[in-house]
DNA sequence: AAGTTTATATTGACAATGTCAATATCAACG
DNA sequence: CGTTGATATTGACATTGTCAATATAAACTT
């Protein structure tokens, strides 16, 4: 059985000190770097000693996944839940928080997009999701949760707008010169773009 | 010196047949699963042959994403070539060349976008990528070529529209129940959303 | 024609990886 | 005290990308 806190070791459970040593690999070389042997090596335990916490290689990741899920969700939250919904102001506040996000930690966002790399079955994975969603698609407020009417969302339009802006930025892959130095102002417009004369 | 079409081997040149078995692992496994044996052995040749022809692993997948980018580029222009410029009708094609695309090859979709495992400093892919741009960005045609005016442009938004809801979708990671068969109502509906009051 | 260069192919090796099997350790429990 | 169960370790195996050494054969040079 896991023993709780009884003998003095260094910091804490060793899946937490893998997930500590997991993480620094991601933010530094990107989830193809992250591998079981490495992170072993960085939490000071033999090789083999993560098959105990995680099943495989996928499920480490999909940890790591799960954690950035709710870091996003909790971050776009605490930008937006002080706006009135359905406003352009709002819908800014949502972009700006997941460029930022991204931006200062882009292979923390290219993770939870990897769906081959993924347990997307995982339940954690799965409400760190939903929690997700359901603060992006509640931005344009024209809709409860997941429901999609009859033909789209405003919301669902704005997401995408927002991740394809988002994800090509981070990749270097607009072919775009930055003449801008945060790439937000550009964003922004697009949003106003998109909600122009409907909210 | 390469010979030409000397003696009568089997079908091509050695780098041609390296490529279709690469492709054939790409589009059936996915970029993860085109490894430099695998494509060697497919092909019918040593390990270590593919050297001669591909620096390595990442000019091998650098490689077939300069044929699907041009493949792609192609599809948008011929679904939209004969459609007047800025209009949503245009809009709507493209939008559908790139989902048909998108969703008749997930793997050569996802390749594309996979900057780290390209080169992006490889001239070919520039160009291929420039090719595609060129016509993804004159779709509204509001602005000439690569040129960014201002603030922002409705090609990059719708460009970053479909980008990012194709995207999602291929992964499944939208997390909303696809009534549509294809897909491209809602998609229509939120390129409409877009242009709305503006073509 | 003979010799030399050059491109390409092969074999073999190396380190690294994910995963499995066998074994060891060690605390909790009967 | 002995057993059990969770966890850790060592060792092994197949696979991978890449490099070095070697072989082959065509093309070019003299």
């Amino acid at each position: 059985m896991a023993r709780v806190g009884s003998s003095g070791q260094g910091k804490g459970d060793v899946a937490a000190k893998l997930l500590v040593a997991a993480r620094k690999l991601l933010d530094a070389e990107g989830a193809d770097h992250v591998t079981i042997r490495e992170t072993a090596r960085q939490a000071g335990v033999s090789h083999a000693a993560p098959a105990n916490h995680f099943a495989d290689r996928r499920a480490l990741l999909t940890a790591l996944a799960v954690q950035d899920f709710d870091d996003l969700a909790e971050q776009v939250e605490t930008a937006t839940f002080r706006l009135p919904p359905a406003t352009p102001s709002r819908a800014r506040a949502m972009a700006d928080a997941v460029l930022k996000f991204a931006l200062h930690n882009p292979h923390r966002y290219r993770l939870l997009w990897r769906a081959d790399q993924l347990d997307l079955a995982n339940p954690q994975l799965e409400d760190a999701m939903e929690r997700l969603y359901a603060n992006l698609l509640a931005t344009t407020g024209d809709e409860t949760r997941m429901e999609v009417p009859a033909s789209t969302s405003r919301s669902l339009a704005l997401w995408c707008l927002v991740h394809g802006y988002v994800s090509l930025t981070i990749d270097s892959l607009l072919s775009l010169q930055a003449d801008e130095t945060s790439g937000a102002p550009r964003l922004h417009a697009m949003v106003d773009l998109l909600l122009d004369d409907k909210l």
